[in-house]
DNA sequence: TTGTATGCGTTATCAC
DNA sequence: GTGATAACGCATACAA
């Protein structure tokens, strides 16, 4: 009964080589007289060869550097949480020769996310975990990165036509979704209800738009179709008065407007004005764990949030970076994560949520 | 710049010993002069010693036998799920020298659950993780372990006075209250709401009565108390129809009954029932994605399951039982998994979810 | 009471 | 082309 995990030492002894034949071919070094290097193959594959990655890491002295390039959470605090993310992954991966440097950008600043994106490219990084919030810009750069070979992980925002290693985050589309059932099951009497994007660049933003379709495809799926009215709305604040206006213009002119919708995390603002004007009927649904959201999650002005897990971004991006590196373990390339409906009574739970 | 992460090597040096005699403080197995004790210690502590994990678990061939003493998935197949999460952290965790053993009792046998309770005494574990889903007859052997220093961690059902090592699952209360709150914003009329619990002997299992209790005061905290009514029904299937019945004489007796909240993962048996009777305006909301309840969720007929991340609690009990034996690291001995809802629009992401 | 030597499985550097 | 062999950091049997 052999009990114990089979070692190189024990393939060796079974091909009548010495373990630096063995590794030889294990690593594809060359140097290996053909013959063997099948013979060697084959009784690894027989055997069920599992390397142990415990004694890899340990003799490995080779750093492995991942460049993150993501936006100054000081800008938009929604970038907190991956960066929180990272740090997450660096401390678990550390002692596997995991490095991890950030180049941060302003997600208000193009040319603070070029800038940032060449120092990415003339620091020839071994993986780039990357935001692409910017998606015109990005282009350009895959191309590099591509050519020089570096392995590239997305996180937040998926970039069509644009194949990297590994996508991490959400289906946009089905989020909006989500929206519409959540909205619809607490009023389902006939009523329109309104998409809402909120200082965003909606054309390069392609997944904002994603989750307006999923929104509205998901009224129009409904058997009673024609009851439910979905129009769109862009918030720009150009002053500080500016979005209160929009809004009172929106309610004048559109009767029965019963819920909200809006597509990034900024539903707070939303939230402020409902709460003033009094429109308690108006139910609201909106994106993150934000303090400000939470805020008007535990006043009930907000009915329901949708977690887009940020954390989990930052830290399932460098995790993937490294299995992709260091343990050489393939990954499905898209990995959607859960699309955690959040309210007052489970939010608890969330905030202190460790992955 | 003292770069590298510093080892037993270290300490030694700047102590003036060898390594054998940290190690020896370091272990606590004496055979050292006590002033060499205390410098050693000291300088471990300025220097911030963190020993190497992957080292120690390298040359060390002690094995951690751990016992899992759950219900069998074959009688249950919600059970199913935290084996699946045991057996995920067990292929983690192997490598350093984690063994598990099952001890698979009859959730409906009493004496089965005493039997395997015994081999588990007898077997002398390293450690012991446990559904405790017979409160009473759990007790004695909870004394038992704990006079041979044995480690428990709980999973699934809180015991009341009993400290284990860790308790791992959700907040039974706060799941019921939560559950309120979904029944309660897509039926904002007054209204009549059902606790059902279903062939559960309810005296020996006080989660659900908790999960009962959260419901009733989630109505109780509205605003608008005294438009809602919460009543408690008790379904045992001695027959074949004997549930059906005893849904038929509760809609006969109670008037605009329009929610029902399942205590337990057996939600599918009342929305056989409401679908046959074709009660579509009465909201269903249970626990947990056993097939039969994914079947209604998708029909429409259970609006809203709550997640009791089955697999996540069979999961993160082993790493709990882990982290004390192998990492030494101490967690938090009550960890509550979130409450997750899950609707037919966010099903397809926990389904395949991995923790 | 203390120090030395050996091995865990893998990698990498040498000689041959 | 191939086979010894030394290291990685830690644990431990054994020698001193």
């Amino acid at each position: 009964m052999e009990n114990h995990t089979i070692r190189i030492k024990d393939i060796a002894a079974k091909a009548n080589v010495s373990t630096g034949t063995v590794d030889r071919v294990l690593h594809n070094r060359g140097r290996v007289s053909e013959e063997v290097r099948e013979r060697i193959l084959k009784i690894a594959e027989e055997l069920n060869y599992k390397p142990n990655v415990l004694a890899r890491a340990l003799v490995s002295k080779k750093i492995y550097d991942i460049a993150a390039l993501i936006p100054d959470p000081a800008a938009d605090s929604y970038w907190q949480a991956p960066k929180a993310g990272i740090g997450k992954a660096v401390e678990e991966l550390k002692q596997y020769g995991i490095r991890v440097t950030e180049y941060i950008f302003d997600p208000f600043q193009v040319n603070s996310f070029l800038q940032e994106a060449e120092k990415v490219t003339a620091a020839a990084p071994d993986g780039i975990l990357l935001a692409p919030i910017f998606h015109r810009q990005s282009l350009p750069f895959f191309t590099q990165w591509q050519a020089l070979a570096i392995p590239v992980v997305l996180f937040n925002t998926q970039i069509p036509d644009y194949q990297p290693l590994m996508y991490i985050g959400q289906d946009s589309y089905q989020s909006g979704f989500l929206a519409g059932k959540l909205l619809h099951y607490g009023c389902p009497d006939p009523a329109t209800f309104v998409v809402a994007h909120i200082e965003e660049d909606i054309l390069n933003s392609s997944h904002l738009l994603h989750k307006e379709q999923g929104f509205r495809d998901y009224f129009a799926s409904q058997a009673t179709t024609g009851a439910y009215q979905v129009i769109q709305i862009d918030l720009q604040s150009t002053s500080e008065t500016a979005i209160a206006r929009q809004l009172d213009q929106l309610f004048a002119d559109v009767a029965n407007i019963r819920g909200l919708f809006v597509t990034n995390s900024k539903a707070s603002i939303v939230a402020e004005h409902l709460q003033r004007r009094q429109r308690h009927q108006v139910h609201l649904v909106g994106y993150d764990l934000m303090e400000k959201n939470l805020h008007f999650l535990n006043q009930g002005v907000i009915q329901f949030l949708i977690n887009q897990n940020p954390k989990g971004q930052g830290y399932w991006g460098i995790q993937g970076l490294a299995d992709h590196l260091v343990f050489q373990k393939l990954n499905n390339p898209i990995k959607y994560l859960p699309l955690d409906i959040i309210t007052k009574e489970n939010l608890q739970y969330y905030i202190e949520a460790d992955k």
